[in-house]
DNA sequence: GCTAGCAGTCTCGAAAAGTGAGTGCCAATA
DNA sequence: TATTGGCACTCACTTTTCGAGACTGCTAGC
């Protein structure tokens, strides 16, 4: 058989390996990733044209081991990549994959299936990059407190109880039950509503703290109760809640497939993750904390989190308009396809980021 | 060993089968239950009081067993409950169980700690049954149309823009955009909103159709466009969608400490049905059509569905005031304690409709 | 520097053998 | 007539054994 297409003849300059290593590194994860059986130095030469003999190979892949790049699962067998490896080609050796333009524009098609309501794009962001992946999706909800502030109303539920509504322009309400400890005249709260929305509407709802608020109702005659005033400034702290946000799951059943996770112990450890929440949480936002915008993967050990070390992650942030809102996620095993897994979250985080800001309030 | 103090020494008659093999059936089940191996009749004559031989016991369960109780894994094995031993356990022979003062309490404890907003209550309600199940629990999110219509605005956004927000006393609020073939006077849109609220206020949102939206906006002079009177119809509409109920999964990973789930085939086909959604949210939904208020069971082959032949699912519906909601529902295999399984979510409905009640806006 | 050949190592799967739990049946018994 | 002890038999499960196959590292020769 010939070289395989996906495997360039030439590759980039990688300058501590020499053209023939960085070639036989390429291959080997190319053939692991694709067969998930450990490759010896046989398969090589039948499967690519490598002009020499498998006892060339055996030598050179000896020295690849030496050097961190490949290790034996045991002694008579092939070799698997290490996270070095998987690392080097990563970031060197592979070739940059783009999605096809046919499979991009279903994936277009399908966000706009999804309406405007923001909670309904983002499930289906994470349904879509489950199916597309067919891995396990990770997806960070938009975090409140970078979203706009639109609009706000006070209704009059019954004596000392008030409901608060926030609207956001990214089309997102929220509300809050205010109990002020007098009765409010209805007509106070229309005017509280309309002084808060002409002179706040527009601003980021992180900047919403209590002397925004206060400026803007203490200017009122005659003036609010204090304890209502109390009441919307916690409403909005409420609101804006950066310290709790959703994190969507899906497509945990794809990891069945993968014969890395046949093995009930790996499996349970990772679902745990999944229902647990928080660390996830915290590892995906670290993986976009340098704010990049192209996908970041990090490899096995480089997640330094047991329960997942033979697992990669493949991040990337998207946005509404400028702002960052939240971050997508695959988490797989560490034998994926990278180009493709890369190529995939960059489409989808820019149609649902288009999407989003399509559907932004005015 | 001694008569385990769980198999009550005097059972409800059952009608088809004498006191003994009443008794038979009963230990059986419940060893099972426990040990989820195959119950042989020698482990029934050490562990529990029946006054008779071994060999007694094997007539019996072959008598069990012809009659349907009881299968026989394989000729060599112990017996197994079917279907229809299970049903006659659960129906007739089951001991009832409450939830212990201390477990109630403390689940009591934690919905409080869920807030107010409709969804972090459900949420909430989804990892307690997991957990304190150790199941696979699914929960039918609040039906939009059984809800009361509390309040609306029409916000004036911009040009042929209006927003419109609906909050209902469940406190869920949720928006609408219209684009209105005429720019709109704002305030016209205030009249309007106050007019819907001042009429509609107090009514469920499955009464909300053309008929009634219109009847109110026909009666204001001057008479609202009719491209925005169509927009407010569309956005109760919208917001009211009965065929779109959320459904949320907690503590998949509790399947993986089921024996029975140690195949991957099963599991696979689980986690499938869980991804799919629409198929279980049927199954779920039939269980409680008959608006029953006392937990429901459906054992194996009675959910009339392969993937989940070999699985038992609790269900009990869930209220606000006296409007039901949705379902609450434990999957889990056959093999279940049924009693604490239907305890326990006879519990959390209670607890779950509970809070509800009290967080419902007045 | 490369290659052919070969001995050595280790995993994996199939086959074989042994183990034990549990049954059904039967003749004896109360 | 219901019950029981005894016994032969069955069958899944575990352990062991064994051979095939894949691959390596090494060495001597080109």
């Amino acid at each position: 058989m010939s070289a395989n297409s996906n495997v360039p003849e030439s590759l980039p300059r990688v300058p501590e390996l020499d053209k023939r290593k960085a070639y036989i590194l390429t291959t080997v994860v190319y053939e692991y990733i694709a067969t998930a059986e450990p490759v010896g130095s046989a398969t090589l030469t039948q499967k690519y044209n490598l002009g020499v003999s498998s006892a060339t190979i055996r030598n050179e892949m000896a020295e690849l081991e030496a050097r961190g790049y490949l290790v034996q699962p045991h002694t008579s067998a092939g070799r698997v990549p290490s996270d070095t490896g998987y690392r080097t080609y990563v970031d060197r050796l592979m070739p940059a994959e783009t999605l096809g333009s046919e499979e991009s524009g279903r994936l277009r098609a399908e966000f706009m299936r999804a309406g405007r309501a923001l909670d309904e794009i983002v499930e289906q962001a994470t349904r879509l990059l489950a199916q597309y992946s067919q891995s396990l999706a990770v997806v960070v909800a938009p975090s409140k407190d970078s979203q706009t502030f639109r609009h706000l109303q006070l209704i009059w539920l019954a004596e000392r109880s008030v409901l608060m509504v926030v609207v956001t322009t990214a089309g997102v309400t929220e509300q809050h039950v205010i109990e002020p400890a007098v009765n409010v005249d209805p007509d106070d709260l229309t005017r509280a509503s309309n002084a808060l929305n002409r002179r706040l509407s527009g601003k980021l709802l992180a900047e919403l703290d209590r002397t925004a608020v206060s400026d803007v109702l203490a200017a009122m005659s005659p003036p609010l109760h204090a304890s209502l005033v109390d009441g919307v400034v916690a409403g909005f702290a409420r609101v804006r809640r950066p310290e709790e946000r959703r994190i969507l799951f899906g497509g945990a059943q794809h990891l069945l497939d993968q014969p890395e996770f046949r093995d009930f112990k790996k499996l349970r450890s990772i679902l745990d993750l999944v229902e647990e929440q928080r660390t996830l949480y915290h590892v995906v936002l670290e993986s976009i904390e340098r704010g990049e915008s192209t996908p970041s993967v990090r490899i096995g050990g480089e997640l330094e989190l047991d329960d997942i070390n033979e697992c990669s992650l493949v991040t990337i942030p998207y946005r509404m308009g400028d702002r960052s809102l939240g971050v997508l996620a695959i988490l797989g095993a560490r034998r994926m396809p990278y180009g493709r897994m890369m190529a995939l979250i960059a489409a989808t985080a820019d149609h649902l980021s288009q999407h989003l800001t399509d559907v932004e309030l005015p």
